[in-house]
Parts: structure tokens; C-alpha cells; sequence
DNA sequence: TTTCATATCACTCGAAAGGGTGAATTCATG
DNA sequence: CATGAATTCACCCTTTCGAGTGATATGAAA
């Protein structure tokens, strides 16, 4: 059996493959410490049984990884790290194809059992975690609107606020006008649910909207 | 020997624990998920001959924790581990009393020597971290200023500052008129070498002045 | 004692932000 | 085609910010 850890910090990854070291006898740990790295062990290698995947990754989030491997034609079972637990970002990631969630405020063993199930083919989903998970999902269906929609241009825009550029530089910048702006930024708090750019930004990165 | 890791997330402490088992047969690991229970702790039971302390803890940060050990008179031999290297926190934290710092980019073989030397009672600082060190304190040399200097009221406002309040609003905090917290602000964008409030904010994040 | 950093408050003024409302365009989808 | 979402722009108005330039009090350090 084979697995491959995608991880930025080294020390968590030889943390993570000593615990699971210990499952069987005839495992293989291979490391990446980049998405990209990762990307490219799969493509050479023969596919691992399993990849874990920390959703905070140097180059680019845990969740656009699997969708590039789901691009790809990769198809391992993935189970995805992580140390916020965001229900949203969970959800995003288990709709991308993952096979399973854990929060690194799980204690090792929990990571062990998720490994175990995982490598089966089965999918894994800790109690607390899919609870949270139906708890949004209802959530979205009392407020009827589509949640958390932020468009690609609002996007835009708030990865700008979030650089602490002014509306004005933030218009020089995609060649809109100071209006248009104004326009994103309003719907931006609207949906955030802030009344300045500080909360606003603050709030997106709670969300892994930016950084 | 006894070894204390103190760190929020249960998975990466049981990582460590079996990274650093490995180094003696009668090694016993205590764990501790914040700097609450890391104290209730070494206040209970007799001293450790080492602590692992995250600079990132649910609570408050590693460094604090480490001021609240000297002011108790607990002295045991503190390694520091962060996921985010800023030189400045480096040397605060040494200065703080840490007999090393580890970065969590670093392989854990770099980690388990680095227990080893410190549990004999000396220093461990990775060789890039000292240079990095030795770099900051050049800069501040250079710049003749008193470099960083937030006083503490100042640091009251950054806070502030930090969780989308208006000038009003922090006047209206700390009781003082709003006219004085633009004084601080002002003061704060002269430091951080930033002309907006959303940019300071990133800025002291970056610098580990605020979360 | 003089000096200096800190903290406090004041005034002005232009720039930026934020709230409300409305409307034209495009473009996909039913 | 009709509908609706997304994007774009506009005008109005109030509040907040940010820069400049001060003053005063306090307490520690030289």
C-alpha cells in the first residue's frame, strides 16, 4: 500500500507518516510539499492508494488540487486536512471528490481510522463535521438565496481590497469605473455581512475567500 | 526524560510525539492543547526536562506563554516551533527566555536533533534562522531608529483597529476622544509604512503585531 | 533641570468610503 | 422570448478617513 502526503510544512508530514506508519507493515510514504510537486509525483509514478490533503498549501488551496486531479483523470481516493474547519470549505471540498474530512484538531488516532476506511474505498466524515455540514445545508435552504455567491468579478475585487487598494486603484487596476466598484464592494459587505473594508477583509479570510 | 508539547491541533502534537519517541526508550510525552492547560500543567506535576511550545496557540501566543513560565519561575528548557518564520517573532521569543527555535517547514530529523541538544541544556537555532536573525538586526542597526517601536497604547488602537472598528468606535472603547485615536493611527501608518487603515491592519498581521 | 517619549486633545480640509436608488447591457437558461 | 443574474455606470448625500499642524500634561531618563 502506498501514500502520498501533501503537505507544506515537512514536520507535519513526517508527524503524519509516523503515526500511520504504524497501520501496516508493508506501507509506502511518499511526501509533496506543494501542490504542484504533488501534481507532478502522480503523473510519474504508478497512483498511491491514498493521498492526503492539506487544504492550505504553498501554491495553490487543497480544494483546486483535486479539481486538477479530477481534471486529469486522477482518480485516488483523497482525504483532505485541515486546520480551520470551515463547513463551507468542507462542503466545496467533499462536492470536488474528496473521499473524506479531518481536522487537524483531531487527535491521531481519528487521522489513523480515517486512513484505515479511506483505503477501502469507503468515504469518512467525523460526527461533529457532517453535523456542522447539515447544519449550513439547512441554512441555505431557509435563506432560499444561493448562500455565500460571490461572483468572479466580486472576487476580483475583494482579492484588491484585500492588497489595501482604494476603490479608485482598485478601478485603474481591471479598467472599471470607481462606480462599478462601489457596486462590488457594496454587495461584497452585504454578503459578508460587515459595513467596512477592514471587517470585510478580515471576514473573507476566515472564509478562505483570499490569501 | 519527560517532554511537553504544547500546540492547538491534536494531530500535529501526536505527530511530533511519535516523531520524538524515537529517540530514547524512556521518553515520556505530555501534550497540552493551549497555554492554559500547558500552565495548569507545570503546576501540577514536577518539571518536565523540556517544552514544546507553538507560537500559535487557540489562547494566546507561544511567546506569551513562555513570559508567563519566567514570571512563575517555571525555568525548563523551551523549544519554540512556528509554521510562519518572522525573524522579529524569533527574537522575541529568545529573548523571551526559548532555548531554540524550529521552524515547521524543517524535516522532522532537524526536530528531533533539535530535542536532543536542548534537552542537554543547550541552544539549537537552525543555521538560515540565525542568519536571518543576524540580517534583522543589521536593518535595525542601519536604520538608527528605535526601529519597531508601538508603544502600548498604540497597540491598543492596532488591535482595534484589527476587528473593523471606526475611530469613533475605538474612541468610544478605550474612552479617549477620537481625535487622539487618529493621533495613534497616524502614528501606526508612519511605522507600518502604510496609508490606509486595511493595509495596516495586513501589515501588523504580517508582523505578528495583532492575532 | 532639561530633554524626550508618550499620551492626550484641537482645528481644518480634501479625499475616500459607504448608503440609497436606479438603470443599461450582456448572456445564459428556461 | 422572457427571466434573471452579472456587470457596468450614474447621481445624491452623509460619514469617515487621513494629512497637516499645532498644543498641553506627564513621567522617565540624561
Amino acid at each position: 500500500m502506498r501514500v502520498l502526503i501533501v503537505d507544506g510544512h515537512p514536520m507535519f508530514r513526517d508527524g503524519v507518516e509516523q503515526c500511520i506508519q504504524n497501520i501496516q507493515s508493508n506501507l509506502v510514504v511518499d511526501q509533496a510539499s506543494s501542490a504542484e510537486e504533488a501534481i507532478g509525483l502522480l503523473q510519474r509514478q504508478s497512483l498511491p492508494d491514498l493521498v492526503l490533503i492539506d487544504l492550505v498549501l504553498p501554491d495553490m488551496n487543497g480544494e483546486a488540487l483535486l479539481s486538477l486531479m479530477v481534471e486529469q483523470n486522477v482518480w485516488v481516493p483523497t482525504l483532505i486536512l485541515s486546520a480551520h474547519d470551515d463547513p463551507r470549505l468542507i462542503i466545496k471540498t467533499l462536492d470536488a471528490g474528496a473521499a473524506g474530512y479531518l481536522s487537524k484538531s483531531s487527535p491521531a488516532q481519528m487521522l489513523v481510522e480515517a486512513v484505515r476506511i479511506v483505503m477501502q474505498g469507503q468515504e469518512y466524515l467525523p460526527e461533529e463535521i457532517s453535523e456542522e455540514i447539515t447544519k449550513v445545508k439547512n441554512q441555505q435552504h431557509q435563506d432560499g438565496t444561493t448562500q455565500l455567491q460571490i461572483t468572479p468579478r466580486q472576487s476580483e475585487v475583494l482579492r484588491l481590497m484585500g492588497q489595501g487598494f482604494s476603490n479608485r486603484k482598485i478601478a485603474q487596476s481591471i479598467f472599471i469605473s470607481e462606480h462599478t466598484v462601489k457596486s462590488h464592494v457594496k454587495a461584497l459587505f452585504k454578503q459578508l455581512n460587515v459595513s467596512n473594508r477592514t471587517s470585510c477583509v478580515k471576514r473573507a479570510e476566515q472564509l478562505g475567500l483570499i490569501d
